[in-house]
RNA sequence: GCGAAAGUGGCGGAAUGGGCAGACGCGCCAGACUUAGGAUCUGGUCCCGCAAGGGGUGGGGGUUCGAGUCCCCCCUUUCGCACCA
């Protein structure tokens, strides 16, 4: 061993090693329980960032502790590598996306290969390549084919910036999710969308599968997926042939009815001017509301702005005539778009009517004491019905489901649910991305390329300039097709596929991710799956983790997998910031991994990484840190290279079961005791807690109890044989956080396979017991004194000692004792007037 | 506004089926070894106090022999949703 710990020189050989020894290949193997440990991938924009390092080490250390417990671990890692990014970075270097792409990727495996995470790199893969993406074509097919994927005409969010398309969901404040300064604007185009509604129900009620989720990312998907039951009511609309539908979920609230809203952008408003009396003031009301109207500013107004049409409608449960109105918080795309103002009962409609002196009629009483009128605000809970003609006295549970029960009956309603959740826009009017296998042929219309004729292959040597049309439009050779039903002349479609295709479905492709037969193998995945656990950054709560299981889905229902939740486990580690905000390139405050391992080495970066915070919280990146976490590896390798000469022995277990625990000395108990201990904490917390920060702290404290030990050592007191065993235990200990070291101490004490391939040891509850330990005593409830009691020992036994002690007695001269109450092995509690 | 999580030394953070607050690390102070040290090692380090002692986990109340931990009110921060009828 060299005198001094050289990562560098460490973790170069030790990296060969693993290779060499093929240790982090992981094969099908039915006799073996598999695991499955999951991070998510990453985009290859050029550079690892320390997010990223954190991620991946979390996974690894993972990975290395369930494949030392025995596990089949498969450990992926592969590049969501279609997007944005390179296309720009095409446009302003001139270099084609591929390269750049294929340029980054290779800089980035370079960096997760310096870091030495154990990843089975036969099975990478990058979503780019056309044996990748001729699969996201062909599970398009498989989903048009059963009328999943659509395409239509529609209202879609454009970011300026990108100059493409945004689903809902990359729509953050009212600005594109990668640029949070640019609102996204409004355009209307044909679009290509996926079903995610059809599984809207679906993808709420297998959420109680995810007992291992965290209960707060499934409260986002609810939210997001937004399931209301309601019900719709038409209004028939005087002086028109046609009915208003509204959607409401409080049909019981619909007698104290006193207008319909519509929003300004609602279908029925051109119809209303060409009719209207003043076509030219209610144009003119529409446009300034419309102006006013939700979406068309980044923050939400609060403000209450509407204008009456001067049309009115028959409330069909009471025949009442009520105006139309105008209203700018109504939203056109949920629901009917149209409303019923139920002031009494809804803030919004009361805030409204208030402002513009419409009625406000009560028709909900509470239960126990009715509302003081008139109203501050509306009273929205629900109640029983009052002044509701044959409803009236009925609870508002009971009343929804006469009301809409009626309403179907007489055919001027029905009852519905309604979801905030909308279909998946996937267009994108860019080339870096999957293309769309459609064509359109001038006598068939819309028809799917066949299966055999996949991968359409994006053409290289496209000119890009980034000036929102899609650029494959300008590559006649590819868009000029000819249609495999008729022969005739057809036009390839040129949107290609949002991104986030890629990534709802690469984790199955890992199992096998060669092969030529479909996208999956049904038998690999049938082995491997489902993912025990998967790390990620809570950035993709409704994301990428809404859409992975809507596949997952689809899938099933194809007959791919047999399964409807992929992932067993979910994790989501906290952020990595500098000085209190995310590090970015604008910010000037990036820290670069790989300076980072060249400056300490991949254990350090890893070790300060896993310490510095506990996983799920946020940390903040300290250069002083990491400095303590290089200090630390330096310790224990100087303790080991220290004493190397005496605790080099050519056998392959740890000593520690060979000697017999009655026959320690005090002192080589105490050191046991602390291994165990260590070991115990280290252990329990790999199995549910991931709190790696104490398990560090434990091994931490096991090195600086070695070196104290080392006087002991000397003196004979501790066999080298025990010291062994302690130092073995804090090797393996550390060896899920710090790998490379960890072989290379392992080695030098004299062990010839490495750590991967020896099992996790069980640790001794009877060595890591305590057998005797020092109880406080609190005199009403302050310590005064703590006496030593064995740690079986009994209520009694301790409370007469407690009494003893002649520090406890001096404080209960003179005075009464009262009670004393005594937890066993905690503290004693004498109670005194 | 609604919902969730969280507020502990100079800093990152330990300790929650109530039971020694501040483990471990950083920083700081003192010392040792050194020509020197930003290397290493030793000791100290919640606050007030010479001490005895007292105070202390965002603030206020409560339950309890005992509260960082449980209950109520308030404040602050972060995240999510923000007119979804």
């Amino acid at each position: 061993m060299d005198a001094n710990y050289n990562p560098q020189q460490i973790e170069t050989k030790w990296q060969r090693r693993w290779a060499e020894l093929k240790l982090f290949d992981a094969d099908v193997d039915p006799a073996r329980k598999k695991y499955y440990v999951l991070e998510m991938l990453p985009y290859p924009s050029g550079a690892l960032h320390m997010g990223h390092v954190r991620n991946y080490t979390l996974g690894d250390a993972l990975a290395r502790y369930m494949g030392m417990k025995g596990f089949n671990v498969i450990h992926p890692m592969g590049w969501d590598a279609f997007g944005l990014p390179a296309e720009n970075a095409a446009i302003k270097h001139g270099r084609p996306p591929a390269d750049w792409t294929f340029d980054n990727i290779a800089v980035m495996r370079g960096q997760l290969k310096r870091l030495g995470f154990s990843y089975d790199w036969r099975r990478e893969i990058a979503t780019c390549t056309p044996e990748y993406y001729r699969w996201n074509q062909w599970l398009f097919l498989k989903m048009y084919e059963r009328g999943l994927a659509y395409r239509k005409k529609s209202r879609v969010n454009w970011c300026p910036e990108c100059e493409t398309v945004l689903a809902n969901e990359q729509v953050v404040n009212g600005c594109c999710w990668r640029h949070e300064e640019t609102p996204v604007v409004e355009k209307e185009l044909e679009q290509w969308f996926l079903k995610i509604t059809a599984y809207a129900d679906r993808l709420l009620e297998d959420m109680r599968h995810l007992v291992r989720w965290p209960e707060r990312v499934l409260t986002m998907q609810r939210n997001w997926i937004g399931k209301s039951p309601g019900t719709f009511v038409d209004f028939k609309v005087e002086g028109l042939d046609e009915s208003l539908r509204v959607f409401t979920t409080r049909v019981d609230t619909i007698f104290g009815c006193t207008a319909v809203f519509i929003g300004p952008d609602h279908p029925l408003v051109e119809k209303l001017i060409r009719l209207s009396a003043s076509p030219q003031k209610l144009r003119a009301d529409a446009e300034r509301i419309q102006a006013a109207a939700t979406g068309s500013r980044a923050e939400a107004s609060l403000e209450k702005v509407g204008a009456a049409t001067g049309f009115h409608a028959r409330n069909p449960f009471n025949g009442e005539l009520i105006p139309v109105w105008l209203a700018n918080f109504v939203l056109t795309e949920y629901g009917t778009g149209a409303v019923m103002a139920v002031p009494a009962h809804d803030q919004r409609d009361f805030e409204f009517c208030k402002t513009y002196g419409l009625p406000i009629r009560t028709v909900i009483q509470p239960k126990e004491q009715k509302l003081k009128e008139p109203l501050e605000e509306a009273f929205i809970e629900y109640g029983q019905l009052v002044d509701s003609g044959k409803y009236s006295g009925l609870t508002s549970e009971q009343a929804i489901e006469k009301m809409t029960r009626d309403a179907e009956a007489e055919g001027f309603g029905q009852g519905t649910v309604q979801y905030r959740l909308k279909d998946w826009g996937i267009s994108r009017q860019r080339y870096w991305g999957t293309p769309i296998p459609i064509l359109y042929c001038e006598n068939c219309g819309i028809v799917p390329v066949p299966e055999a004729d996949l991968p359409v292959v994006l053409p290289p040597r496209v000119k890009l300039t980034g000036q929102g049309k899609s650029p494959l439009e300008s590559v006649p050779e590819f868009v000029n097709a000819v249609c495999p039903r008729c022969g005739g002349k057809a036009r390839r479609e040129t949107d290609t596929m949002d991104t986030f295709v890629d990534s709802s479905w690469y984790f199955y492709r890992y199992t096998d991710p060669q092969i030529t037969s479909g996208p999956i193998n049904s038998d690999a995945v049938r082995y491997w799956f489902p993912v025990d656990q998967y790390i990620g950054g809570i950035e993709h709560a409704i994301l990428h983790l809404i859409y992975m299981r809507f596949f997952t889905k689809v899938m099933q229902d194809i007959g791919l997998v047999e399964f409807s939740e992929p992932v067993a486990r979910l994790f989501t580690q906290g952020m990595v910031l500098k000085d209190g905000s995310a590090m970015s390139k604008s910010k000037g405050n990036v820290v670069d991994p790989t300076e980072m391992c060249d400056k300490y080495g991949a254990d350090t970066v890893r070790l300060y990484m896993m310490f510095a915070a506990p996983p799920e919280k946020d940390l903040d990146w300290s250069d002083a840190g990491i400095e303590g976490a290089w200090r630390f590896l330096n310790r224990v390798y100087r303790l080991v290279e220290k004493h190397q000469a005496k605790l080099e022995v050519l056998q392959s277990t740890p000593h520690v079961m060979a000697v017999t625990p009655d026959r320690l000395t005090g002192e080589e108990r105490n050191l046991l005791r602390k291994a165990h201990q260590v070991l115990r904490h280290v252990t329990e917390d790999m199995e549910y807690r991931w709190h790696y920060n104490t398990d560090i702290a434990m091994c931490m404290e096991l090195a600086n109890q070695l070196a104290e030990s080392e006087a002991a050592l000397a003196a004979g007191k501790i066999r080298d044989e025990v010291f062994r065993a302690a130092v073995e235990l804090l090797v393996i200990s550390l060896s899920p956080f710090a790998p490379h070291l960890a072989d290379e101490l392992w080695e030098a004490l004299g062990h010839s396979e490495p750590l991967l391939k020896t099992p996790w040891p069980a640790f001794d509850p009877q060595l890591a017991a305590e057998e005797e330990l020092e109880i406080p005593v609190q005199i009403n409830g302050k310590v005064r004194a703590r006496v030593l009691a064995a740690a079986d020992a009994s209520e009694e036994e301790i409370r007469r000692l407690a009494l003893a002690d002649e520090k406890v007695r001096q404080y209960l001269n003179g005075r009464q004792v009262i009670k004393v109450i005594v937890v066993p092995q905690k503290l004693v509690n004498v109670v005194v007037k």
